[in-house]
DNA sequence: GCGATCAGTT
DNA sequence: CACAACTGATCGC
């Protein structure tokens, strides 16, 4: 729960995530998320009376932030003076005090914090020093250093401060498995893309829905939307229940998914960073402050203070920040403000704001074109939206960089030094347009999770030792224990595919593995992951989970489940389906609930498991039996 | 009646 | 453990 007051230090002119007290003196607010603890006096009549006295101020959010925030008729007074920022867009804002005149340029960029829908990370850059404000976030491991616009030179870009989401800022949360998310419809009304894979129709067989009373409802076979079996058989229900459990530095993986009743299940998942994920992200940002914006229960800030200072730069070499952007991006340094003629010609217009509009996701814009949006106060209708490049004229430093994406780290290849950035600077990746041999792309992050397995419960290995998420993997090491799937147990098996098909009628005929799959003879459907584009192994699972609810064209063919955090998600099976693929595999694909639905993805550059192996495991799952995986750990995991 | 706060629950 | 949302009681305006 965050407890940050709404200001920070630098740029006491704006407040984020607090709309109270102090904060009603703010020139501009900012929301990072619409989590109800960071909108506190959103709505309040002493913000409204500013409102309506103050004619320039604004909120600025994310897209997505905005939709969601205007869903509730409470907030709607906002509708005219919230100004969506792209994600990834630099955008200079002026602050200007309405009673002096007095005026104070900043430039914010929103990158994506991974938290929820829309959630975004604030990054000001100011005539006090660039500061991130993280807001809420879940970042995997090296993904600060996949994020280009923290970057300047090749360098990670000279922050002042950082004010960190510390909610699991503790070692005994060091490490949690990466994740996996719906709601009500409604809020999605305006981003088709996520209401694509949405329905409300619910004689469908994976339920996000929730009632206070759900678990009574299990009991009278009624799920928690008030669907009941419509042929007195009864429903046959899995319920799976987000919440944290989290992993510490351990020799034996555990379960990510545990079993806490006949049909029911603990996920573990989060939307905050764990302890070794806010540690990899605040040792390479390396501010020079970092402060928590959550102090747990039971903690004091001075204590989180001790765990975040040895990542802050006073405690480390006095050396600016060197880290290599490693294989996904090589910076090319295009200073705005450069006497450099190099960078002058990428920027060789003119003008301080080109009148350029923005391009949209899936084009490309010119790699040497840097986006810039100004939304001047003045005109916050019509905000002068341009990814053109620009002059900052009123920084003092050079604060933009772009980024070439390149294979090996400090290579210099000229090869690599041109590749055609297709959209760099825009709120596209970088990585767009690449071959599958490429580092993974904007797109990719948010199309599909090839990393589920974690929680998906795939028989393949995550990609975490690589760089990825650290998740725990489904299956022991070769030391031989077994751990979750021995959860489950033959009378499951049985149960899901006897009722879970006749209670659900025509869905659950849908259900569609092939006699060869459930055979284990056609694993071809278990492993769409080789027509997908690959990803490499850097690419962080949570990343790509936690995107899930983004809009879609930035996102995902094949979902995983959705969860309703803190609430369980109900799911029904189908038939013959070892019981994990089922439970935690949903196809998005609008237009059936065929076979794709239950086909998962393999994770990426895994070895295709061999048929042999995978009816060996069909048929431990279908008795009851745990799964040991000793020799399969070289073919399986070392791969 | 409404909002804020707190405690408790899910 | 924790989060986030909700409920209900209480208090103050």
């Amino acid at each position: 729960m965050s407890s940050f007051q709404g200001q920070m230090a630098e740029y006491p002119n704006i407040s984020i995530d607090r709309f109270d007290r102090e904060n009603l003196r703010a020139r501009a607010y900012f929301l990072s998320h619409c989590h109800k603890d960071h909108m506190k006096g959103l709505r309040a009549p002493a913000l409204k009376r500013r409102l309506e006295c103050s004619l320039k101020v604004y909120l600025y959010c994310s897209p997505v932030t905005k939709e969601l925030l205007l869903t509730s008729p409470k907030y709607r007074f906002w509708e005219k003076r919230i100004i969506s920022i792209e994600i990834e867009t630099p955008t200079q804002i002026s602050l200007v005090d309405e009673a002096s005149g007095e005026k104070e340029e900043i430039v914010v960029t929103l990158l994506p914090a991974g938290h929820c829908p829309g959630s975004v990370m604030f990054l000001f850059q100011g005539d006090n020093g660039t500061v991130l404000y993280t807001g809420d976030f879940r970042l995997a491991k090296g993904e600060a250093a996949r994020m280009e616009l923290l970057h300047c030179g090749g360098r990670v870009k000279d922050i002042q401060s950082v004010y960190l989401d510390t909610t699991f800022c503790d070692p005994k949360f060091y490490q949690i498995p990466s994740r996996v998310h719906v709601d009500k419809l409604d809020m999605f009304r305006n981003m088709p893309d996520i209401l694509h894979h949405l329905t409300t129709d619910r004689s469908t067989q994976i339920h996000a829905c929730r009632h206070p009373k759900a678990e009574e409802y299990f009991q009278w076979n009624k799920l928690p939307c008030g669907i009941t079996s419509k042929n007195r058989i009864p429903l046959h229900t899995i319920s799976i229940k987000p919440s944290t459990m989290w992993f510490g530095e351990r020799t034996r993986k555990t379960n990510v998914i545990v079993r806490t009743g006949e049909s029911s299940y603990r996920a573990c998942f989060s939307f905050h960073s764990s302890y070794s994920e806010i540690e990899d992200f605040l040792s390479y940002i390396c501010p020079v402050n970092a402060y928590p914006n959550v102090i747990p229960l039971g903690t004091t800030v001075d204590k989180v203070i001790e765990i975040l200072k040895p990542l802050c730069r006073s405690s480390q070499s006095t050396e600016p920040k060197y880290k290599p952007l490693g294989k996904l991006k090589r910076a090319r340094t295009t200073h705005l403000d450069s006497e450099e003629e190099e960078e002058n010609d990428l920027f060789d217009d003119p003008l301080p704001i080109p009148l350029r509009h923005k391009v949209p996701n899936q084009q490309t814009c010119h790699p040497e074109v840097f986006p810039m949006t100004v939304v001047s106060q003045n005109q916050p209708e019509n905000p002068r939206q341009s990814t053109g490049c620009i002059k900052a004229k009123s920084m003092k430093t050079s604060l933009w960089a772009n980024f070439i994406d390149c294979e090996e780290s400090n290579s210099d290849s000229e090869e690599e030094l041109q590749i055609p950035a297709s959209c760099q600077g825009d709120r596209s990746p970088p990585h767009q347009q690449k071959t599958d041999t490429e580092v993974p792309q904007w797109d990719v992050f948010f199309k599909r999770n090839d990393d589920d397995t974690d929680c998906g419960l795939e028989n393949f290995p995550s990609s975490a030792e690589a760089g990825g998420s650290q998740s725990p993997k489904l299956f022991s090491d070769s030391d031989g224990e077994s751990t979750h799937i021995s959860s489950q147990n033959s009378s499951q098996s049985t149960h899901i595919s006897e009722q879970g098909s006749q209670g659900w009628g025509s869905q659950s005929d849908t259900v569609l593995l092939s006699s060869q799959e459930r055979n284990g003879g056609d694993i071809t459907s278990l492993n769409k992951g080789s027509c997908r584009p690959r990803v490499k192994e850097n690419l962080p699972a949570s990343q790509m989970e936690q995107n899930v609810l983004c809009p879609k064209d930035t996102y995902s063919e094949d979902v995983n489940v959705v969860f309703s955090a803190g609430e369980p998600t109900t799911v029904s099976s189908g038939k013959h389906i070892p019981q994990e693929r089922t439970l935690l595999t949903l196809s998005t694909n609008p237009d059936s609930q065929s076979s794709s639905d239950f086909e998962i993805p393999s994770t990426p550059e895994a070895e295709l498991p061999k048929q042999e192996h995978l009816q060996y495991l069909y048929e431990k799952l279908a008795t009851g039996e745990s799964i040991v995986l000793e020799k399969r750990k070289s073919s399986l995991l070392d791969t």
